[in-house]
DNA sequence: CTGAAAGCGCTTACAG
DNA sequence: CTGAAAGCGCTTACAG
């Protein structure tokens, strides 16, 4: 598998020192404008370029950064990818890629370390905190992507990215509250992630500013199918919520699906629902659904700031919050007219479907 | 960024040789028990892993593959990256992944190839012949995924791996034909990609033997807002198509928002729909979408075997191509009771919904 | 500006 | 089985 020819060689040919030709390669070293002509004649000649391994290997930075993530069902996650490894890419890193399965998961992460990459990024929910602790303990930095440090987490070394998930969930249960809503149900993700358990204390919360409370509650773990089932069970019974929030879009679209062609309810006459994320799918036509957006653009620049400040150790170490806002789609219905206490039989509510 | 001790630090603290620390860690090396009980405690208590770059260097194998792909908003390739990066790292290999921008794709690429990948997948549709030429020079095994060729790449060293796009674009004929549509539409994705190239081949073949041909005709160039122009565009005039094959999920369902929330048409009363992909959106409950599916499962494991083969140059090159099939759920209209050629208004079919 | 030399952390013949 | 030694392809003081 070789790629091209070495920098001997190309010194040969250039008949200079090889220390020359890594010069010319180097951005900032001292050539003159002679040698440097003739090494990069011989390089395109013989279609040479610098081994970055064997780079990588003497100045002790790789310029990899590996990027662990969960399962990418859930959309937000490719956006994610997609706008970090572009990002990364242009500052001049590349990025390992790491789908963690649960079950392999730590020794595969062992095994980027080998690689000596010069940070990782956690943007996966499901992580075991043995797992962030190793990461830690390699002394790599590592940033958590939506996601905050476990409690445990004594070491002050891990940094982290997130939305403000408390302030988010707030937005949503003001919204729904402010649209009439009395018998709102929450649809949480994995019990276990930060982002689930923020949203729904911030949710929690501003329902109790308002003099509300939770409805009633299931767990849909972040999974389409979990979300579904979680979904049917919130609605049985007599008395149905008339208002949904899930703790991510997926789950939201998951639950509009249920609620709409299994269940036979209107979305937003009969129930509306709120998600956390927008992600594209939230904007189709289908959907029209209301949300709490979470600002990609903004989290991954916030990742590579990070990334590049403990990299060359230029700041002291900080996490970064971002803020939300709520995007009004068509899956929340309008503002009643007046006196909302008094609705009953709130399903012959006028309201127009989604666009 | 140091990760650990060296081999020679082991070796001290082992009192065995450098060569020793080496061997215990190269599966199949000869070294006796006892030393390598020594060696193991020793970079235990050390905490060292070997340097995967150093053993790169000199072994000439990097065990990184690099992944190139273009924009994610298609779910078709988040679900290969999974599959494909988990597949790759059940069998040793990383993944370099780089999202490929149009413009800094190709001096990107040529930094991919600095660090000595032992392979490239390219699965992006829009990929630049240049790059791809520059893939095959450096001598890199590359496979082309869900994407031909180009036909004036003469080297045969290019090596693919798709499902059979003409059969699944005959299977989406016949059954739009099957079901009695005459006004069949067809929506191409980009016109110099294999996929829509050879889908609308077979869809254009597939009409012609049973008597008819294209009704109408748009370009998505799948994307997801384009299409939904392309929607527009094929969907005015007097005599609307009866039926639509996209000629992928991400821009059938494009089309489905367009035909049904700003069209005000019924899918499938009014008008048949047929997508390419079986993306997990096709499933969701309000699209139903009937598609034609390629195996990812298949495709990756076909992937990952001619990889190996190229890489260990164990078998003559070569290229496989998977078979499709044709899913039917609710986005196309049940097959009239009798006389179709006779059935006029056909809006009027008492068909029912998507489930 | 330039070259000779040391060295990054490893693997692998080569002797023993 | 084991160690000393060469070498993978580069960068970077060190002299000049």
């Amino acid at each position: 598998m070789r790629t091209g020819a070495t920098a001997q060689e190309v010194a040969r040919l250039a008949k200079v020192s090889q220390s020359a030709v890594s010069r010319t390669f180097t951005p900032g070293a001292s050539v003159s404008d002679a040698t440097r002509e003739r090494v990069v004649a011989a390089a395109k000649t013989l279609g040479y370029r610098p081994n970055a391994l064997a780079r990588s290997l003497i100045t002790r930075r790789s310029h990899i950064v590996a990027l662990v993530m969960g399962y990418l069902q859930n959309q937000f996650y490719p956006l994610v990818i997609q706008q970090l490894s572009q990002s990364l890419q242009r500052e001049g890193y590349h990025v390992l890629m790491f789908i963690s399965d649960e079950s392999e998961t730590d020794n595969a992460l062992a095994e980027i370390l080998q690689y000596q990459v010069d940070a990782i990024v956690i943007a996966s929910a499901m992580l075991s905190k043995n797992l962030a602790q190793q990461c830690v303990d390699s002394g790599v930095p590592v940033v958590l992507f939506n996601r905050l440090p476990d409690v445990d987490t004594t070491r002050p070394h891990t940094i982290s990215v997130s939305s403000d998930n408390y302030e988010g969930g707030q937005l949503a249960a003001r919204h729904l509250v402010a649209r009439g809503h009395q018998r709102i149900a929450f649809l949480a993700g994995l019990e276990n992630s930060s982002t689930s358990v923020e949203r729904e204390r911030g949710f929690v919360d501003g329902l109790r500013v308002l003099g509300q409370s939770v409805w009633k509650r299931a767990v849909g773990h972040y999974s389409f199918e979990r979300a579904q089932a979680a979904t049917e069970e919130l609605f049985q019974g007599p008395r149905l919520p008339d208002a949904l929030f899930a703790a991510n879009d997926h789950m939201a679209i998951a639950a509009m699906d249920v609620l709409r062609h299994q269940l036979g309810l209107r979305v937003p006459q009969d129930v509306s629902v709120v998600g956390f994320d927008d992600v594209p799918q939230a904007a189709w036509g289908s959907y029209q659904l209301t949300t709490v957006v979470q600002d990609v653009p903004a989290m991954v620049e916030a990742t590579v700031t990070l990334l590049k400040e403990r990299m060359d150790n230029t700041a002291p170490v900080r996490s970064i919050v971002i803020g939300c806002r709520l995007v009004e789609r068509g899956s929340v219905r309008p503002a009643l007219a007046a006196a909302p206490l008094r609705a009953i039989g709130r399903r012959k509510t006028n309201a127009s479907p989604a666009a």
